[in-house]
DNA sequence: ACTAGTACATAGTAACGTTAAGTACCGAAT
DNA sequence: ATTCGGTACTTAACGTTACTATGTACTAGT
């Protein structure tokens, strides 16, 4: 089943992390934790910081680097206007496809 | 939305696809109308084509060749046990996803 | 002949998540 | 003093996916 979450993860995975990002601000290495938290227990950290890459270069978070006193600095990210803006396409179309797929189920 | 749409399909389209299998065997052509009634507006054809060939090479369906009165040869894909036990395993990863993203909504 | 509908095929591309390896900073244990 | 584990970030190379664009081919109707 491994193999079906990763691809199954392209294309969401943006929008758990856009997500996460809305109930507060939070840097890499803390968002790899929530992530686990949330079940998502098979995401390496690699992934994470590759993503947030991309969700940088997008446009849709603004970033701010602060001291850490347990290891190197942190770079802390929270989603902008911009950002709240994919979210919510990201939703739309997240339940346009959930719905559609449970439709498909029901058979 | 529709490049969301397309990053999110990824990975749930071969499901989809598998899912309709299910009713009844279908051709590419078929399929390709049965997903457009489903609410997949803009799935191209090549797309469904290409998916095919995929699906195929996995051995999750098996391949019947019928004559058209109305053009070329068609080929009608069957799912077979393979691809069951496989769309088994995509709605348990469905599921498991459809819940971590819910439960990340609700906040 | 031409068109439209039916039916399938595929090379090239962009985007995503993964893997694997690396750097660097800190505190505590050996 | 050094090793070890936890914290924190980076990036090149890779495999898979869906999309685009284009092509072939068969049939019936005009």
């Amino acid at each position: 089943m491994a193999k079906l979450m990763t691809e199954m993860l392209k294309g969401t995975l943006e929008g758990i992390v856009l997500a996460i990002l809305t109930e507060k601000p939070a840097y890499g290495y803390e968002i790899t934790a929530r992530l686990r938290d949330e079940g998502f227990t098979e995401i390496a950290e690699g992934t994470i910081y590759a993503l947030l890459v991309r969700i940088e270069q997008k446009g849709l978070v603004d970033i701010e680097k602060r001291p850490s006193e347990k290891g190197p600095p942190r770079k802390v990210f929270t989603l902008n206007a911009s950002g709240h803006t994919y979210l919510e396409e990201f939703w739309t179309a997240w339940t346009f496809l959930s719905g559609r797929l449970n439709h498909l189920r029901n058979d």
